[in-house]
RNA sequence: GCUGGGGUGGCGAAAUUGGUAGACGCACUAGCCUUAGGAGUUAGCGGGGCAACCCAUGGGAGUUCGAGUCUCCCCCCCAGCACCA
């Protein structure tokens, strides 16, 4: 009988929703766990095999845990609205909310095909009305704690995607979505006052079990520096001395106070100076016109070299009164620090370099310590944040639009809570303009709006919320959609106001934090960034009793294809689907976990799945041997079982349970296979109980032929995937003989049986009874090293 | 440049955390079965040697009875950050 994967895993999709074998009861569940995944964004054609892997991975530390007693919620849904899914449509000409509907049923296809767990009834689209009502709810909740403002500055641009970036998302000076370089362009935006949470998220790190590449990440991201700020009193060249006037740097070596040889500020802050009534010379002015605009255009990547000017400013270094020339050089940084520094040429290269370039003094003064430093030149202490806020506005369509109304008499206000959503017109218009402006800036109909103050004509916000401020709560979404009655569900107009939780309902209290968050690393810190800081605001406002959304988070590795990253352009991407048509859900998920470790990721060759789909032939062959059923029935308690046999069976499960625990998989499959080979070496002791065992740790890989397996061929009435987790017996796991390690002066000279627990003296005496050794030990033995049961070694 | 992760057969990888290096799988070789096989099955499979054995975990040193594993120096690959004072 020839297993027909196509017959049976799609049989069992079907029963499976039907029996709610993968739907706890949200409400009323025990020992509930949250297994969450990364959601996928629909951008391209169909899952991308890379998805798959990640939620395989996912999937089977979720079906472990459901086995292992607790009450699995494992959800998934769509991170569909956004510049990601946007871009694509575009890029086919489609319209973007059109091209949700295809993707989205499209999407839905494919996940069920991979034999994950999911609980369907609570799937989102981070698109739906029904959704982003919330993502704008929390805009204006923010708004209201002074975490959301309007701030004018130098903002990342992308010339292609025609909008902003956050800083997060340039990678190496690059959009994160279409690799363009990105220019600077002053705009006046919305941020995230996530700079407020800088030390908090810094903190929360040291608190939760996350893979520690992300932890480090995350905290290299924030870029906490502790040092001190320096006043530094302005002179003018004629040697004035206006005790008014001063600047102040940023240091994180007040140690180097006496090597300072000049003070360099950013031409930012020079700008402001000539604002405020400093007359510089004209060369001085165009100077710093001139590396203002550069600084705008300038893409982030370009050559480091330094340019500068003399002010014609002398400062006085406040710890020996020296005087020295402020400088202004494109090298400062205006958002970080307080865009000025003391130029050290002794002890920091950028300095020495600009010093040389423009020969300025460069002082061998010794150091002094850093207490000291401070106290000579009457700093105090500061901590410096690399982190910057949040920026939140991009002028796209296909975003959750901003809740905001601006009327010329009242100001800022935000829309009314009973009139969310603020719903996305369907617009003919929808591409990118490219001036600074949505596209919905063309659309009376949206933007003309009475102001919720005073009644008079205002004019709504018209710029969408980053898409990953969608994400940045879904794993809450989860929990409030799904459930008809959720607060969602019902609208929210007068609730929750005496109740202590807004997110409440009960449901977000009984499972958050998430118990298990399995994602790329490539969020690092973007998206796993985000949650964590609307996490804690949420905690603040005491809409959730937790401050860190997810106590564990492990990054998978990357997979990649015959040695290169999967990508569009490359063409290079794969899809599952072929796969799962001609090998089966199954072997693809085997193959992909078997690879290599998964947090390591691995390389998608063909080759490799022939080595499962062997594997899961020979699982079907046995379990419908006649050989074997001929034993069934004796070996039921166990009787048929060989004692060895018994033995390899118990030692399989403590590795398979040990492997998984800790995301092993390609081990865990290994040890099945071996006992796959004992089971065919010993057909006649292989019976039900011991066919069971197996299917049971079958199951989390191959969720199909494992349950039909245990339902039509074991006759089982409830899934496997609801059966409990088999208890190895750790008694039986000690092996009664054991081999022996014999060395001679470190080399192996032979391995001999011996009963375990064996002494030194037995295991001496065996030793030197063997030819192979007594050869060895002709000179007399100077020092014998021997561990019980494992190894003896003769130094002669 | 800084931070992290790596480097083990032809390939993907194991190695109880300092104690038999290469489990498991792919590919390959030979045999059997078959009208046939991109099926199944048996055996072999790091290098050298007839053998006893010897050599081998990027390179070099060290610690140790013993090192893939620990320490130091060097080389290479991957990922992230990058004028953050």
């Amino acid at each position: 009988m020839k297993y027909n994967h196509k017959k049976v895993e799609s049989k069992w999709h079907k029963k499976w929703v039907l029996e709610k074998v993968y739907e706890p009861d949200l409400k009323n569940a025990k020992n509930s766990y949250y297994n969450l995944m990364m959601f996928p964004y629909p951008s391209a054609e169909g899952l991308h095999v890379g998805n798959m892997y990640a939620f395989v991975g996912s999937d089977i530390h979720g079906r472990f845990k459901r086995m292992q007693g607790f009450n699995v919620f494992e959800p998934i849904g769509l991170d569909g609205f956004g510049i990601h899914s946007e871009n694509y449509a575009l890029k086919i000409g489609e319209h973007p909310m059109d091209q949700a509907r295809v993707s989205e049923k499209n999407f839905y296809r494919q996940l069920q095909m991979i034999g994950n767990g999911f609980a369907w009834n609570e799937k989102l689209e981070t698109y739906d009305p029904e959704y982003y009502k919330w993502t704008q709810w929390i805009f204006i909740q923010l708004y209201k704690k002074g975490l959301a403002y309007r701030k004018k500055s130098a903002v990342n641009w992308c010339p292609s995607c025609l909008t902003v970036l956050a800083d997060e998302q340039v990678i190496s000076g690059e959009c994160e979505r279409c690799n363009t370089k990105v220019i600077k362009k002053e705009l006046e935006q919305w941020f995230f006052r996530i700079t407020k949470y800088a030390d908090k998220l810094l903190k929360g790190l040291d608190k939760i079990d996350w893979s520690e590449k992300v932890k480090i990440a995350q905290r290299n991201w924030i870029g906490k520096s502790e040092g001190a700020s320096i006043k530094f009193s302005l002179v003018d060249v004629t040697g004035q001395k206006n005790g008014k006037h001063f600047v102040e740097v940023f240091t994180t070596r007040p140690d180097t106070i006496f090597g300072v040889t000049f003070v360099a500020i950013s031409p930012e802050k020079a700008k402001f100076w000539l604002d405020i009534g400093w007359q510089a010379g004209e060369e001085v002015k165009s100077y710093i016109t001139k590396a203002l605009s550069e600084r705008v255009a300038k893409d982030q990547n370009q050559d480091k070299d330094k340019s500068g000017i003399f002010s014609g400013i002398l400062a006085v270094n406040p710890a020996n009164n020296e005087k020295i020339p402020v400088w202004i050089s494109d090298y400062i940084l205006a958002g970080y620090g307080t865009g000025a520094v003391m130029g050290v040429p002794a002890h920091d290269e950028r300095d020495f370099e600009f010093a040389k370039k423009f020969e300025l003094a460069i002082s061998d003064a010794s150091l002094v310590s850093i207490e000291e430093g401070i106290k000579k030149s009457g700093g105090k202490k500061t901590v410096q944040f690399r982190l910057r806020d949040w920026l939140i506005s991009r002028q796209r369509y296909w975003g959750a639009p901003i809740p905001m109304i601006h009327c010329e008499k009242c100001g800022w206000q935000t829309v009314p809570e009973k009139d969310l959503p603020v719903r996305l017109p369907y617009i003919k218009n929808f591409r990118p303009t490219g001036t600074s402006e949505s596209p919905l800036a063309a659309n009376e109909n949206f933007y003309k709006v009475k102001c919720p103050k005073c009644e008079g004509v205002a004019r709504r916000e018209t710029d969408v919320s980053d898409t990953f401020l969608d994400s940045a709560w879904y794993y809450l979404g989860y929990l409030m959609l799904g459930n008809k009655k959720s607060l969602l569900r019902r609208g929210y107009a007068g609730q929750a106001k005496n109740k202590k939780f807004y997110f409440d309902g009960g449901l977000v209290k009984k499972w958050c934090p998430v118990n298990m968050y399995i994602g790329g690393a490539e969020h690092s810190v973007l998206h796993l960034l985000y949650v964590r800081f609307l996490a804690m605001v949420f905690k603040d406002l005491r809409l959730t009793n937790f401050g860190e959304p997810f106590k564990k988070f492990r990054a998978h590795g990357l997979l990649i294809k015959d040695g290169a990253k999967m990508s569009k352009s490359k063409g290079n991407v794969i899809n599952p689907d072929e796969y799962i048509k001609n090998y089966g859900a199954d072997v693809l998920r085997m193959y992909l976990m078997f690879l290599g470790p998964f947090d390591q990721g691995g390389d998608f060759r063909d080759g490799g799945i022939k080595g499962i789909t062997r594997f899961l032939d020979r699982v079907w062959k046995i379990a419908n041997s006649d050989k074997r059923s001929h034993y069934a029935k004796a070996s039921r308690d166990g009787q048929g079982t060989s004692e060895e046999l018994n033995k390899k069976i118990h030692k399989t499960i403590k590795k398979v349970t040990e492997d998984i625990e800790n995301l092993n998989y390609n081990t865990s499959i290994s040890a099945l296979m071996v006992l796959l080979n004992e089971f065919e070496a010993n057909m006649e002791s292989v019976g039900k109980n011991e066919l069971e065992i197996f299917t049971k740790l079958l199951a989390p890989f191959a969720p199909h032929m494992s349950e039909e397996v245990w339902r039509e061929i074991l006759k089982n009435k409830k899934s496997i995937h609801i059966a409990p987790w088999p208890k190895f017996d750790s008694k039986l796991i000690k092996d009664a003989e054991v081999d022996v390690v014999v060395q001679v002066n470190a080399k192996m000279r032979a391995v001999i049986k011996l009963p375990a627990g064996a002494s030194q003296k037995d295991v001496e005496i065996a030793a030197k009874n063997n030819e192979n050794i007594s050869k060895y030990l002709i000179s007399p033995i100077k020092k014998v090293i021997f561990i019980k049961d494992k190894f003896i070694n003769f130094v002669v």
